[in-house]
RNA sequence: GCGGACGUGGCGAAAUCGGUAGACGCAGCAGACUUAAAAUCUGCUUUCCUUCGGGAAGUGUGGGUUCAAGUCCCGCCGUCCGCACCA
């Protein structure tokens, strides 16, 4: 056997043996349990580097592990391929963005295969292929049909760069997510998902996610952000432009005696009606619209406000008249785009109120005492008794915000209601490469979807990007159609689904593909919901909010019987690595940083951050793996950092991590010998055998590997025997799924005839888990001053007499007798001076 | 501003329920093997003191609870993340 492990040659053969024994091939019929173990799929940017590469091989190991446990795992592989950086790409290379992405797949796909991943590339395919967005279409229609698409005219988030539409989510402090640019706001018609329907159980069903990471399901409930409130209505007193009241939304309609002012946002429809006639009101809109919409701008922006002249009467008191303004602070996309104002109670009402000499009352006090205790500084939002109220007087904020509520209702001018943060999600975008959205605009019969026969609606391929804009805007051939309901002269819908659609829904057509629908629905039940679900943070909120939603419509549609389609969900730290700038602050590539700095010139070490190509950190992994092999790459992305933390890459751990690979072949190819039974190494096995299975269900790869140096350390330092044999074998095992290479090459090098691929994980003899003697803690006062071995289980009196006869002890004691003895058993005793 | 997470050796980290802090790895030091180097192997490696037996301190910081705190509670400092004029 050879010395040492080749990985040219091992990662070549066992990759071409598992492939062409369709080994990962996922079968649906199998009688075993399932695990789906997914990885967020890859958008064909270019080249992997090594960081991507993290999170599937992660995925990998949990894949691998599972089928050694005897599960029928599903583990696919696809392309997130339509998008932006095709089309710039088109643009600046004069390449057609499908020949790009196309290229781009097949050597990350070429990548990918080097790691030795246990994948099912039968069902690899790319949200750009008609076969794959043709059925998008279909579930559009089928969306359409019941009612949860629409079209309407609305302000939209433009990025002026991208020259297309942005959805809020994708709208970071004011700027494009992908552009950076200043996002401007447009009316547009637009399509909508209405995912506010599902407000309440995508919300309720984060509680059923108890596999999910807290801080997910904490932003997405943010994100959702449901209050309860009130909403009522504003009588005016002078009625003018045809407007004779409006409503407010509140969540404190316990202060309802405490308001000073009434205001409406400067998209209100009474204050641009007001606009119509008064230039002074038109002009005031046009300001407020000014301001910047950065964090830093609107923690700075002044609260401005514009004295309409109208009056609105108090729902409780006819006789109390409330000035109206027009107030920049209110947002017309929340609630009703009109407040009341309590100056005591709000901090921003507190602030309008004092700018504008506005009264500020008290209506909550820490006591009835308090009552006439001006409110100074700012406002005081919390919890207390009502105060100046009539009525409510004396009672608690909560049941007073019930008995207004209750009032309300019972004459009839408002109600209890709950509103949302979250908005109806904007699907157009006014792009080419995407999936265009299967309508045809008719004069005659107005938005008629594409009848299914006649899907997929294709791309055209003869687009030029010579011009900006959307290229299918200009394409008569392929935009000019008839009507499929009258048969008269119409158009294509021009604008192409948002990328998030095609994400929504990949995972279960990788679990069904059948090629006359979007899946089968009895074989995408068989997968779903995805086991365990790997990927970014970043996609906390956007894809994982959309897949939910998605998946709940296709429930509600009676299409699939899944409400959650990831029960579980880890969310991976990035690869770091250090960077390298000139004098001018240009980032540096490693190799050019090392010539600036023979010449002599000036180059300072960068931040160690997240690779990417443009700060030119990088590491491929076709170099490392040709160096080191496919393994010792592995090995280095488990090792170390916790999976959820970032991992910082260094020379230094990856050719530790080729170390190891070698060590585990010289263990694994060195003579076996020995006879007869190593007791306490048949301990450290199981053990062993034990952590590795708990830490790689658990997702702590890093821990798991710990478990396998010890083992490693401890056949090292063991006699030759019978069980140091049998240990070296099952090692193999407990690495197979981490460092699957080498882990078959001495499997066949041991004789074995199957892949261990296929071979079962080992199981651990509980009766070897327990220990016959335990090392126990004697403390005096609570310091450590002894150790003793005690058989296990012994009784605390004998613990208790041990400690007592240790010298070290007595020394301590001198002679007094301890007040007090605490015994732990198996672990510690503590004597108490 | 609101919400959340985190803070442990030179570095990455571990410590499952409040019970021996620093497992395991990296880097470093010393030694073995070698003509030499690589590779490999052995030992040491939290800090300070030491009469070499050991002793003292130690998990951002200040308090508290407890026989016992990295772990629980309160205050502070720092770092990171999410949301943000949400009524």
């Amino acid at each position: 056997m050879a010395s040492r492990f080749n990985p040219l040659k091992a990662d070549a053969h066992w990759q071409k043996v598992w492939d062409e024994a369709g080994t990962f091939r996922a079968s649906d019929a199998s009688g075993r349990p399932k695990a789906y173990i997914l990885e967020m799929f890859p958008y064909p940017s270019g080249r992997i580097h090594v960081g991507h590469g993290r999170n599937y091989v992660m995925g990998d190991v949990l894949a691998r592990y599972k089928r050694m446990k005897g599960f029928e795992v599903l583990h696919p592989m696809g392309w997130d391929a339509f998008g932006m950086p095709a089309e710039n790409a088109a643009i600046e290379r004069k390449v057609h963005p499908g020949e790009w992405t196309r290229a781009n797949i097949a050597a990350m796909r070429g990548q990918l295969k080097l790691l030795g991943l246990a994948l099912d590339w039968s069902r690899e395919f790319a949200t750009c292929d008609p076969a794959y967005y043709g059925h998008e279409q279909a579930l559009f229609v089928d969306l359409f049909e019941a009612g949860l698409v629409y079209r309407r005219e609305s302000e939209v988030n433009w990025d002026p760069v991208d020259m297309t539409v942005l959805a809020n989510e994708q709208v970071i402090d004011g700027r494009g997510w992908r552009s950076g640019a200043p996002v401007e706001r447009r009316k547009l018609s637009q399509w909508f998902l209405k995912i506010t329907d599902f407000a309440e159980e995508l919300l309720d069903g984060l509680e059923t996610l108890d596999q999910w990471p807290d801080k997910v399901r904490l932003m997405q409930q943010n994100w959702i952000g449901k209050s309860r409130g009130m909403r009522f209505r504003f009588r005016i007193a002078d009625p003018t432009a045809g407007f004779d009241s409006f409503e407010v939304f509140t969540t404190r309609p316990d202060t309802i005696f405490g308001s000073s002012f009434a205001a409406l946002s400067p998209d209100h429809p009474i204050a641009l009606a007001l606009a119509e006639g008064r230039p002074e009101v038109a002009a005031f809109i046009a300001e407020c619209k000014k301001g910047g919409t950065t964090a830093a701008e609107l923690e700075t922006a002044e609260k401005l406000g514009f004295d309409t002249g109208l009056k609105a009467v108090h729902p409780l008191d006819p006789e109390w008249l409330l000035p109206v303004y027009i107030a920049n602070f209110v947002l017309m996309d929340y609630g009703t785009g009109a407040i009341f104002g309590v100056p005591g109670h709000d901090q921003r009402d507190f602030e309008f109120a004092h700018k504008y000499g506005l009264p500020i009352l008290r209506v909550v006090a820490g006591s009835a005492a308090d009552a006439d205790r001006p409110v100074e500084g700012e406002a005081e939002p919390g919890e207390g008794v009502l105060v100046n109220s009539r009525f409510l007087d004396g009672m608690d904020v909560e049941a007073a915000k019930a008995a207004v509520i209750a009032r309300a209702e019972g004459e009839g001018w408002g109600e209890g209601t709950i509103v949302w943060r979250l908005r109806d999600w904007g699907v157009s975008r006014q792009r080419y490469w995407g999936t265009p959205i299967p309508i045809i605009h008719c004069p005659t019969c107005g938005a008629v979807p594409v009848p299914r026969d006649q899907l997929p609606v294709v791309l055209p391929e003869d687009v030029d990007f010579e011009t900006p804009g959307n290229p299918l805007d200009r394409h008569g051939a392929w935009k000019n159609v008839a009507c499929p309901r009258c048969g008269g002269a119409a158009a294509r819908e021009t604008d192409t689904l948002d990328t998030f659609v095609d994400s929504s829904w990949y995972f279960i057509r990788f679990a069904s593909q059948p090629a006359d629908r979007p899946f089968d629905k009895a074989a995408a039940e068989r997968w779903l919901p995805v086991d365990q679900y790997i990927g970014g943070v970043e996609h906390a909120i956007l894809h994982l909010l959309y897949s939910r939603f998605w998946t709940r419509a296709l429930r509600r549609l009676g299409m699939l019987g899944i409400a959650e389609p990831f029960q579980g969900l880890f969310t991976q730290g990035m690869v770091t690595h250090l960077t390298y700038r000139d004098a001018d602050g240009n980032w540096l590539l490693p190799e050019e940083a090392e010539a600036a700095m023979d010449a002599g010139l000036p180059v300072t070490h960068g931040r160690i951050e997240k690779m990417s190509k443009s700060k030119k950190n990088v590491i491929p992994p076709e170099p490392i793996v040709a160096q080191y092999g496919a393994d010792a790459l592995r090995w280095f992305l488990l090792s170390d950092s916790p999976p959820e933390r970032d991992l910082q890459w260094t020379d230094a751990g990856i050719e530790g991590a080729w170390r190891f690979v070698q060590r585990l072949w010289r263990l694994a190819s060195a003579e076996a010998g020995g006879a007869g039974e190593d007791a306490s190494l048949e301990r450290k096995l199981h053990r062993t055998i034990a952590a590795v299975g708990a830490n790689i269900e658990a997702l702590a790869f890093n821990k798991a590997v710990a478990n396998i140096y010890e083992l490693a350390n401890a056949i090292e330092k063991a006699p030759p025997s019978a069980s140091r044999a049998a240990a070296v074998e099952t090692m193999i095992l407990l690495v197979a799924p981490m460092v699957p290479h080498v882990a078959e090459e001495a499997w066949a090098a041991a004789g074995r005839e199957r892949l261990i691929a296929d071979a079962p994980w080992p199981e651990a003899d509980p009766a070897l888990l327990v220990e016959e003697e335990v090392t126990i803690a004697v403390q005096v006062n609570g310091k450590l001053r002894d150790t003793l071995t005690a058989p296990k289980g012994a009784p605390r009196q004998a613990l208790e007499e041990m400690a007592l006869a240790s010298d070290k002890v007595a020394r301590i004691l001198e002679g007094r007798a301890p007040r007090k003895v605490i015994v732990v058993p198996d672990r510690l005793v503590n004597l108490v001076a």
